[in-house]
DNA sequence: AAATAGTTGACTGACATAGTGGGTTATTAT
DNA sequence: ATAATAACCCACTATGTCAGTCAACTATTT
C-alpha cells in the first residue's frame, strides 16, 4: 500500500506553488529545481491539474502556473482526483457487476476495505494545500473538517 | 494507492479460518475453493503468516491450518505486517540517511504523509477479525480501539 | 527575432506483482 | 505397509505499471 511518485510530486509541486504566493507565475523549470523533480514528468502531471483546472497556465518568458483558487481551498483529495491517483482497496473496484467473489456477491473483506477506502479519503479531504504551507497539519478526528 | 492481492487475501483467508470456528483445522484447498484464490498464491501468503505466529500448521489428511489466538485477538495490523504489506507514503521510507530532497532534509510534505501513514495505521490497529465475522464494522474515530 | 515556457505524444527500461509448476516431506487413515 | 492428504519449498515467468526520457511544436514576451 503506498503512493506513487506521480501522487507525491502532485502535492509537492502544488505546495511549492501555493508557497511562492500569487504575484508571478511559477515555471515548471523552477519547481523542478526547487524540489528535485524530472520536468518532463512534471509536464505530464501539470497537464492534469490544467484539465482539473487547479491551476491556470501562463504562456512565454515569464509565465509558468497560479493556482485557480486560494490554497485553503485546494483539498489534497482535490489534487489526488485530478492526477487520477486512485484510491482503491477493494478488489473489485466496488463494481456491482463483477464483485470480489466472482459469483456477483461482495467477499467477506469487501465491506471493511470500503470503509478503509472512507477512512483514507476523509482525511485527504480533510488538509488543504495552506495547512501544508503553516505546517500545521495535525492529526483529523473523525470526520470533521478542520477550521 | 491500492492495497495488493497478497494483501487482501490474506485478510480474506485469515477471516475464512476465524469463520470456520476452532474446531478442526481449516485446509488452503478448501479455502482456495470458498474465496477462490490461486492454492500456490495461497501458500506463499501461509508460509509469512506461520512465520510471524498468527497460524500453526497441521500436516496430513484432516490437517490445516488454525488461528493461533483468539480471532478478537488478531489484528488487521499483524496481518500486513506479518505478510509485508507495507503501508509507504513517503517517498523516502523515513529513512533520516537519505530523506525526499535528496539534501538530507525532509521535503516540504513530508510530514504530512507521515500522519496520513498514522491514520491507515491507527484504523488497521483498530479492526480485528471478529469485528470482520460479524460485519460490525464501523467508522473508528482518531486513535481510540474499539471494545 | 530570439528566448522562454507551456503543450503534446511516443517511447523505454526497470521493477514489483501475481501468479504457475514441480517437487519433497510429514501425518493420518485404511 | 501403503496410499492419500496436505503442508512445505523453490524456481521461474508473464504482465503491467511506474518513472522517466526524448523530441518536436506552439504561444507569448522582451
Amino acid at each position: 500500500m503506498k503512493i506513487t511518485s506521480r501522487g507525491r510530486y502532485a502535492v509537492l509541486a502544488m505546495v511549492d506553488i501555493a508557497k511562492h504566493g500569487e504575484s508571478s507565475p511559477c515555471s515548471l523549470a523552477h519547481i523542478s529545481i526547487r524540489q528535485n523533480i524530472s520536468l518532463s514528468y512534471l509536464e505530464q502531471i501539470f497537464n492534469d491539474l490544467k484539465k482539473a483546472e487547479l491551476v491556470r497556465s501562463q504562456r512565454g518568458p515569464g509565465g509558468g502556473y497560479k493556482l485557480s483558487k486560494n490554497s485553503s481551498d485546494i483539498r489534497i483529495l482535490e489534487i489526488f482526483d485530478a492526477i487520477d491517483e486512485k484510491i482503491k482497496t477493494t478488489g473489485c473496484g466496488n463494481n456491482p457487476k463483477a464483485f470480489c467473489s466472482g459469483n456477483g456477491k461482495k467477499c467477506l473483506t469487501h465491506n471493511f476495505w470500503e470503509e478503509l477506502e472512507g477512512v483514507i479519503g476523509n482525511y485527504l479531504n480533510s488538509v488543504n494545500l495552506s495547512d501544508l504551507i503553516e505546517s500545521n497539519v495535525k492529526m483529523n478526528i473523525g470526520n470533521e473538517l478542520r477550521q
